[in-house]
DNA sequence: GTCTATAGTGCGATAGAC
DNA sequence: GTCTATCGCACTATAGAC
């Protein structure tokens, strides 16, 4: 079992299983190790603490979302960028549907994973201001723009996941767009 | 030393105390309630976990804002009500400027309570977006509202943390409210 | 890879308020 | 006497030190 490659995958895979299963205060890292073939102490040589297992994958998240809007048009408008960042991270989701909102689901359940999430969420709002003040955007619009778009997309991707039979993601993010403007112009 | 009155309060000092003079995570729970003259058991009967001491105070924060939000005029567009309840925030932390100040320093050094703090103005926003929906605010204009209002608070406040002698917070979230509405118009 | 500190929980005992 | 805040002890799991 030793070398056996991947170690990392294995953990989150494990570790899904498992908060599936079971939720996530149900099962001990231990438990998540020996699923994987691993120990204790190797879980956390691969990961800070037992929630960043499930937000391993975020990284790539994020660069989705700061290579849309490094990627728009000169043209474009920062809330436009931003847009098109949302509508590319809308096309991942969309991807890997069942999975998103298995984790949705297990994320849901627990306190401190929501906050974790928080966390996360953030950190791309913090990265996506960088962005756009490398298109020249200067504070505080970039900060603003930032954390607007992100709260789109954050209300968007809730009711995406309360109704999994309703309007699919990238037409919530088009309606939660349109009511920011209609809401910041104090309509 | 039993029976001592407000072993809440005693317990909310000894924590900012000890947090100041030596950082959040080189003081035990232990510690804290040796200097309130209380065990560590007693602590958490009052307090979930050893983050939630600092953010105690944190009910009337929301209820200033969720007030503010209720008693803006009926013809108020919902970003002026939420807009009200920022300066009513405001005036409130510029009461206490001082401990404000230190309280931020202590948060802002450590991750966990960063994390703790998120969640918090999530929940403001989201009993700001409740306050919306009881004027007759619809959603998804009403979180909305309310997140856009909670980021244009979030980054006026870290502006005025960031400089002590720079404008005050009112100016600063008239500043930022006004580029947010420039930024979804496009602009 | 082991060893330990500390957060956090459950339950039963006790001390004081009323 | 009852009621409840506080305490003591035993325990688990995380997380970090060595």
């Amino acid at each position: 079992m030793r070398w056996e490659p991947n170690a990392r995958g294995r953990l989150g895979e494990a570790a899904f299983e498992l908060f599936t299963e079971r939720g996530f205060e149900q099962v001990t890292v231990a438990e998540i190790a020996e699923r994987a073939g691993l120990t204790e102490r190797t879980f956390f040589r691969y990961f800070a603490d037992k929630r960043e297992v499930l937000f391993a994958g975020a990284d790539g998240f994020q660069e989705i979302f700061v290579s849309g809007v490094a990627s728009a048009p000169d043209s474009a408008a920062p809330i436009e960028a931003v847009a098109g960042a949302l509508y590319a991270a809308a096309a991942m989701f969309l991807a890997h549907e069942g999975g998103v909102r298995r984790r949705a689901a297990i994320i849901a359940a627990h306190p401190d994973l929501r906050e974790r999430e928080l966390v996360k969420l953030a950190t791309v709002a913090s990265a996506v201001a960088d962005a756009l003040r490398r298109r020249g955007v200067t504070d505080p619009a970039a900060s603003l723009t930032a954390e607007a778009g992100l709260a789109v997309f954050r209300i968007a991707f809730a009711r995406w996941i309360a109704a999994p039979d309703g309007p699919d993601l990238a037409r919530l993010i088009a309606e939660s767009l349109d009511e920011l403007k209609l809401v910041a112009a104090g309509k």
